[in-house]
RNA sequence: GCCGAAGUGGCGAAAUGGCAGACGCGGAGCACUCAAAAUGCUUUGCUCGAAAGGGCGUGUGGGUUCGACUCCCACCUUCGGCACCA
């Protein structure tokens, strides 16, 4: 199964239609059209009657269903917290989709807003997610891998508790160095955090004011000037204390924004010693420093580096002597035997979140009630439609358009019957692109989502295909929704994707193209000058397919060549359909079938440019067969001609099948298949030996197969060339592999 | 800072540890032609040499090996990802 469908919703879609002020469903369907028959022009095979188009009704109408199945598990949920905002785009964006601290789409440099939105639970599967890539280790790109680990982020380590003066309850740390709590000479809680304001709080009213006006100064700055590197350290002091629990010491607490309020508790425990970030802080604003693992580095105090290697704990108590693994482990039970802490892990991914405030979207099936809250819009409702564009403002203003179609947004609660209002947000498009492969198994179902017993038929998929931008977004969504759907027996794998190739792109001079860059190329240009063919052979021939290809580098004209060459060859053949191969010329024939050994090999290994290479090859024999002794009507040359033309219908199916018509077959090369190499044709007479000596090639002969050490060691001692490399030295040493190699080592 | 990938002719690229540069682009030459185009053939890593024949050559430096583009170590460069994640 081989299919095609449209990823159709989502911003870019909405603006051009916005820009253009087309309603967004019109200009959608009339692109895919545009698209589907470009595609076709282009020739690709693929299946066409299981399309899918993510803006279809009968598409989404199984995301809102899904939705309400991950609500029922506590998968989706809704809460108020510091989010992603594109100013330019006017709507919240996944952290995923914040790229250099800008937006995905346009590029706008992304701002931060409190917001109550909907996130599916990605973080529950954080541990799948990760162990699991072992299963897709070989099969995938360790690129994609290796991004998806380093997104998921675990680290393991501890929460400690520290008690804070004044305050009833301590308050919990997350720390990967519980070894160093003995050096930990401050704390510092994230400026941006609830707990700050309450510390705080309970300050003087001159920190109550400092506060507010760093918090005024923390919030202002965006994400690319937090990103900025060697940014100096910036915080206030709290005026609140805490108790070091390992030793009883009395630390300041400190406010700064390089503490993240959304990772681990948004608050740490401080050892400049040990720590290049604290140590930054605690010389900035003169706090201790306490070094407690003696790794034989300079004192960091004075050179600002921390201490990072290992070594042996000093100044810790009962640690003391013990090195940074033991320390880690003997500490962290000590804390869990007093209740004051314990192991834990924590991940840099966070949970995804999903809501979007704009048209061209799925309608989260949710309605809010005033008596009964969130009530899940029932089965028999599906699917929750968009309601016409016309007459709504779509234009982004930082709420949803949906708002303003009153008749679709005011409905009765499903529970109690008073008077309700949709959820007016819509979903992430990449919620559509997390399954869309499952449906594909059924693409026209109104009765479900996707069909188990297809499912178990055909999937996983055996091969995908996709841009490596997909790393850490589409590919992380599916595999997590595939889990999900495990879960909830729907499936009975866990990884959605076998294999994975990471396709490369077409890049102008060395860049992408674009319209600003004005290095466009247009593919129907190409195809109205070179054809389908031609094109199709360039990209195939000009490198490996996960490869970039420059489109300055390559020739289509020269790939149109050669199909002119496979042309003339074809019709140049002057013997039946249906002659005895195997009276055909024996060079030639072993040329075609060594073909057909290499060429599938390399085609089943994505070496498609080492397979049109092979092609090539087959057919400048078939052109030196028909010119030269060999003539035109052998058989062989019939055969080499057919072969070529079956091999052929992969890159240039119409070439192909011009080839296979002049051949005098029935239409249909592309299901002709390739036959079966002839083993016996495959077993050469004569190989190439070479000889060396001391390792450098001095010589090569033609010798049987089946020569053995004797007989290379003959032609070796027969060789003037040998002999004159040996130059009359002792040999030390001769290595044979018969019959291809003999190396003559001598005494220096 | 951390993680990862890649460095081969003028260019795109090939090469289970065993003839480096297959195949093609570009270049040069020859044939066909009145001529050109098209086509076919030859040639084309660098370098010394009239030639025969040498030397050098896969980012750099080491190592393993009879033998390294290929395996190991270090470094350089380029690209990609993450990044104040405690």
């Amino acid at each position: 199964m081989h299919p095609i469908g449209w990823d159709a919703f989502g911003l870019p879609a909405e603006n051009a239609a916005i820009k253009r002020n087309l309603d967004p469903r019109a200009w959608t369907y009339d692109n895919i059209e545009l698209h589907k028959a470009s595609m076709r022009r282009y020739a690709c095979s693929f299946d066409w009657d299981r399309i899918i188009r993510t803006c279809d009704p009968i598409y989404y109408r199984w995301n809102q269903w899904l939705f309400l199945e991950f609500y029922k598990k506590g998968l989706a949920y809704r809460k108020n917290s510091m989010v992603n905002w594109c100013p330019s785009c006017q709507t919240v964006l996944a952290n995923e989709q914040v790229v250099g601290g800008a937006c995905e789409r346009c590029d706008s440099v992304v701002t931060k807003k409190a917001l109550t939105q909907w996130f599916f639970k990605v973080t529950e599967y954080a541990d799948r997610l990760l162990d699991d890539l072992e299963l897709l280790e070989g099969n995938w790109p360790s690129k994609v891998l290796s991004m998806q680990r380093n997104w998921i982020g675990r680290s393991y380590g501890a929460e400690v508790d520290f008690a804070i003066e004044g305050r009833t309850e301590p308050v919990t740390v997350y720390t990967t160095r519980p070894d160093t709590l003995f050096g930990a000479t401050f704390m510092v809680v994230a400026a941006d955090s609830d707990l700050a304001a309450e510390l705080v709080s309970g300050s003087t009213a001159e920190i109550r004011m400092q506060f507010q006006a760093y918090l005024d100064e923390v919030k202002k700055s965006n994400d690319i000037e937090r990103l900025a590197t060697d940014r100096d350290k910036t915080g206030l002091d709290s005026g609140r204390f805490a108790i070091n629990p390992a030793n009883g010491e009395r630390i300041p607490v400190w406010i700064s924004d390089y503490v993240l309020a959304d990772y681990g508790t948004g608050a740490i425990m401080a050892v400049p010693a040990h720590d290049q970030r604290d140590l930054d802080f605690a010389r900035t604003f003169g706090l201790g420093v306490k070094v407690v693992l003696e790794t034989g580095e300079a004192d960091p105090l004075e050179t600002g580096v921390a201490l990072t290697g290992e070594g042996v704990l000093i100044n810790s108590g009962e640690l003391n002597g013990l090195s940074k693994a033991e320390a880690i482990s003997k500490i962290t039970g000590i804390l869990e035997k007093e209740g004051r802490g314990k192991a834990a892990k924590n991940f840099r991914l966070r949970d995804w979140l999903i809501s979007r405030q704009r048209y061209w979207g799925t309608p989260i099936p949710i309605i809010h009630c005033d008596d009964c809250g969130e009530v899940p819009v029932p089965q028999d409702q599906l699917p929750i439609e968009l309601p016409s564009a016309e007459g709504l403002d779509l234009a982004p203003k930082g709420t949803s358009p949906l708002g303003g179609a009153e008749d679709w947004v005011n409905v009765p609660c499903p529970s109690c019957g008073k008077p309700a209002k949709r959820d007016t947000d819509t979903m992430d498009t990449f919620v559509d692109s997390s399954w869309y492969f499952l449906r594909y198994l059924s693409p026209n179902s109104e009765t479900e989502a996707f069909s188990k017993e297809e499912a178990k038929k055909w999937l996983p998929v055996d091969q995908y295909v996709g841009g490596v931008t997909h790393a850490i977004l589409h590919l992380l969504y599916a595999r997590f929704f595939t889990k999900v759907l495990q879960d909830l027996g729907h499936l009975d794998f866990s990884e959605p994707f076998t294999r994975l190739l990471n396709q490369g792109m077409v890049l102008m001079n060395g860049s992408a193209m674009s319209k600003s860059r004005g290095n466009l190329v247009k593919l129907g240009d190409q195809l109205d000058e070179h054809g389908a063919d031609a094109v199709r052979l360039t990209m195939a021939f000009a490198g490996p397919p996960e490869d970039d290809i420059d489109w300055a580098d390559v020739s289509p004209s020269g790939s149109g060549k050669f199909l002119a060459r496979c042309w003339r060859a074809a019709n140049d053949v002057n013997s039946e359909v249906g002659v005895d191969f195997s009276k055909g010329n024996v060079e030639l024939r072993k040329v075609t079938h060594s073909f057909l050994r290499d060429f599938s090999a390399n085609i089943e290994g994505f070496k498609f440019n080492v397979g049109v290479a092979k092609l090539m090859e087959l057919v400048n024999a078939l052109r030196k067969a028909i010119d030269g002794s060999v003539g035109p009507a052998d058989p062989a040359v019939r055969e080499a001609a057919e072969v070529a033309a079956i091999g052929l219908s992969l890159f240039a199916p119409f070439m192909a099948e011009e080839m296979w018509s002049i051949l005098g077959h029935k239409p249909g090369v592309a299901l002709a298949g390739l036959p079966e190499a002839d083993p016996s044709l495959l077993v050469q007479d004569t190989i190439t030996a070479v000889a060396q000596v001391d390792g450098k090639l001095r010589d090569t002969f033609e010798v049987s197969v089946d020569a053995t050490e004797a007989d290379l060691q003959a032609a070796a001692d027969n060789s003037s060339a040998v002999q004159r490399a040996i130059d009359g030295r002792e040999i030390a040493k001769v290595i044979i592999r018969a019959p291809k190699l003999i190396n003559i080592v001598t005494k220096q």
